[in-house]
DNA sequence: CCCCAGGCACCTC
DNA sequence: GAGGTGCATGGG
């Protein structure tokens, strides 16, 4: 087993990027959920695909900087998927100046952006559906333990978050019992479209609203998931997915920028949230929000 | 019993 | 394009 440590640029928060509802495919070591503590050393794991091979993962934070252990060197891996890049001061200079966005920066500064894999990103928001976000990760665990390749690392056995052929392969009747519900057939008509060359990566270079909704042919795919898939996977910082949350606030704060339909509401506060990094506003905001109800209720 | 959860497909008009 | 309905499942 490898063991580096990384450098962290700037400011960072492993924990508020990993459970603030972006990605389902990260878990802790110690076998808490997300709603949970920490009962001992803050490790989380995930797996990735280096060279078409599955590779096991853990990394936790400590201060400045990042440890990490696995059977390859994975720093390119982190670097990516917690977009360690991110010019974190810039993305927030281009955010409204205004009370809530602010207590948003100011409560969980150091939050990244994820950039996940695209497909286990498009399955994981088809199943986000009327569905809590405790409950999408533990429908991500699931299927990984289901369908998943087994991974090994330092003695413990993970398992790979499927491809799109492994749950293409399967049938709806099995995703159900996996307590899927309606998402069931929409997650496997979508693995084999998938499965069959029609990859979301696909969209990458097309202009913003066009990716949007090209990324609505998959069953189970509308406008706020594809936005979801095009922020949180595939580079779109400007994407402002228009859930149950950011409506509400939208209705409080925003109110201007309440239209009709889906694609003016979502122009008007993408404008308002900073422009091109306006789905890192959105991400902020809506942990935050998540977090603090009443606040949103007093004001 | 109720209501709700990071909405969507399908049907009308 | 806009407007209504049904939808699986579990937690409060």
């Amino acid at each position: 087993m490898e063991r580096g440590y990384l450098d962290l640029d700037g400011p960072f928060d492993l924990q508020a990027t990993l459970e603030s509802g972006q990605s389902y495919l990260w878990w802790r070591a110690d076998g808490n959920d997300f709603d949970g503590t920490f009962g001992d050393d803050g490790w989380y794991v995930t797996t990735a695909r280096m060279d078409e091979t599955p590779v096991a993962l853990r990394v936790r934070q400590q201060n400045e900087v990042l440890e990490w252990e696995s059977t390859r060197d994975v720093t390119p891996v982190l670097r990516r998927r917690l977009r360690l890049d991110d010019d974190l001061v810039t993305i927030r200079e281009a955010a409204p100046d205004d009370d809530v966005v602010e207590r948003a920066f100011e409560t969980y500064w150091g939050m990244r952006l994820v950039r996940e894999p695209a497909f286990p990103t498009l399955v994981s928001f088809i199943c986000s559906t009327q569905m809590r976000v405790a409950r999408i990760h533990g429908m991500q665990q699931a299927l990984r333990e289901q369908f998943g390749t087994p991974v090994s690392l330092g003695g413990e056995e993970y398992r790979a978050y499927p491809t799109a052929a492994q749950l293409a392969a399967t049938d709806e009747s099995a995703l159900r019992q996996l307590s899927l519900g309606y998402r069931a057939p929409y997650v496997q008509e979508t693995a084999s479209m998938v499965a069959s060359e029609q990859r979301p990566e696909a969209v990458r270079g097309d202009a913003y609203e066009d990716a949007r909704e090209s990324l609505t042919k998959y069953v189970g795919v509308g406008q706020k998931v594809a936005d979801c898939i095009l922020l949180f996977a595939l580079d779109y910082l400007e994407a402002v997915p228009l859930d149950t949350w950011i409506r509400k606030t939208i209705s409080e704060y925003y109110p201007d920028c309440e239209h009709g339909s889906y694609r003016q509401t979502s122009q008007a506060i993408r404008d308002r949230l900073g422009g091109e990094y306006a789905g890192y506003t959105q991400t902020y905001l809506f942990h935050y929000l998540r977090h603090q109800e009443p606040a949103l209720a007093a004001d």
